[in-house]
DNA sequence: CGCGGTTTTGAGTTACATCAACATGCGTGG
DNA sequence: CCACGCATGTTGATGTAACTCAAAACCGCG
């Protein structure tokens, strides 16, 4: 007897689409774009538990026997496609999940450490370097501006002050709503002075403040 | 013909005590304690990745294949036991790694989520409850100020407003230096007021200000 | 006893949040 | 086609949580 759906089609979301839960099903592959993934908690709120970038597996909670309580949606356009797995494969996907998920670890915790223009300068670099690995002008979608506040823990106008200086800095351009081009390495070098952040400060000074 | 070491000796750190590095050649257990996790940079320095509760498997990563980079340490007095893993538990093995490692994950976001009092109330029910599991008054080991500063993204100095605070509260008694006991309870249900990290406030204000 | 590590406390400063407008783009329906 | 919400992004004024700097008290220890 055939299974009537094709198993490899691929999974398309839009920015804000939650991954339908009946996906979980299967095991899915980040080929691009950006995840939010939350954890759902008894009254109904959803809090930040981790990222998933390119490369990245999911629906492998399933595979370790447990009821998965996690609310995924794309924060970035995002496309997925199903992974067969033959039960000879299964130690050899939990090993890299496994993997992948200590490096997870690792991005929040830098995404929640320093000053806000380093932890938005870090985000970008995820988002960047993983959507367009070894190119130096990359343009890429971005989250909304209170979606990437609440990754890095702050408020969203502080994290539009930065993106500000990040452009008056030409570290970044063509801005707009949700997406940018940015030039990867350089924003990978520099370092920050303060004043970033401030609004009492305009913004042509923010940008070179000492 | 027989290997020398007896391959189930348990492993005991005191505070501050790295775990060595050719332990990692096996898979440990933490019976008690707490650890932490770090990142080693290419310049030498270290970062934090993760900590460790009781019941979290160490040296999972050289099954993964993966060279493991980390180094570990005690942050309060622990114990660890070697776990024997046949090939046919591998699976089993990498399955509750990765599902601890997704906890862990939730657990760093956490403490570093909100104002710093929460952080570290959060940080010390984590401490408490897993190494004291349904106990009201647990009394603990705890990671030196500057420890806890630097796992939940503050000064120290703060941490130890935070905690003269908590003592007012009796939420926490007998404090000494690296230990002290509290009542887990109440430090779960209570929300904290404004005013706690404040230095230019009395103490006694300072736990009740509204 | 003096010495290094930990903890405490205070005074002064600041990075960032909050609040409050306002601008802009986009889809939907009249 | 415009009017209207509604989401996104920008900008400024103001307040404060928490940092930095400085100093002292408190250990346990060789």
């Amino acid at each position: 007897m055939k299974v009537a759906k094709t198993p490899s089609e691929p999974l398309n979301l839009a920015h804000g689409d939650a991954l339908p839960f009946a996906a979980l099903r299967h095991v899915w592959r980040l080929e691009s774009g950006a995840l939010r993934i939350n954890r759902v908690l008894p009254d109904g709120e959803m809090e930040l538990m981790s990222i998933a970038l390119p490369g990245d597996l999911l629906g492998v909670d399933r595979l370790t026997g447990a009821e998965d309580a996690s609310h995924t949606y794309a924060i970035t356009p995002a496309q997925l496609s199903q992974v067969r797995i033959p039960s000879a494969e299964t130690v050899r996907v939990l090993q890299t999940a496994y993997r992948t998920a200590r490096q997870r670890c690792v991005d929040m915790v830098a995404l929640r450490s320093g000053s806000v223009p380093d932890r938005v300068r870090r985000l970008l670099l995820l988002l960047a370097e993983s959507n367009n690995p070894s190119q130096d002008a990359a343009s890429s979608a971005l989250p909304s501006l209170r979606e990437m506040a609440d990754i890095v823990g702050s408020a969203h106008e502080t994290v539009s002050r930065v993106i500000g200086s990040l452009k008056h800095l030409e570290l970044l351009s063509e801005r707009r709503a949700q997406s940018g081009t940015f030039r990867v390495q350089s924003l990978r070098d520099c370092r920050f002075t303060a004043g970033m952040t401030s609004s009492s400060l305009p913004l042509r000074l923010r940008a070179v403040a000492a």
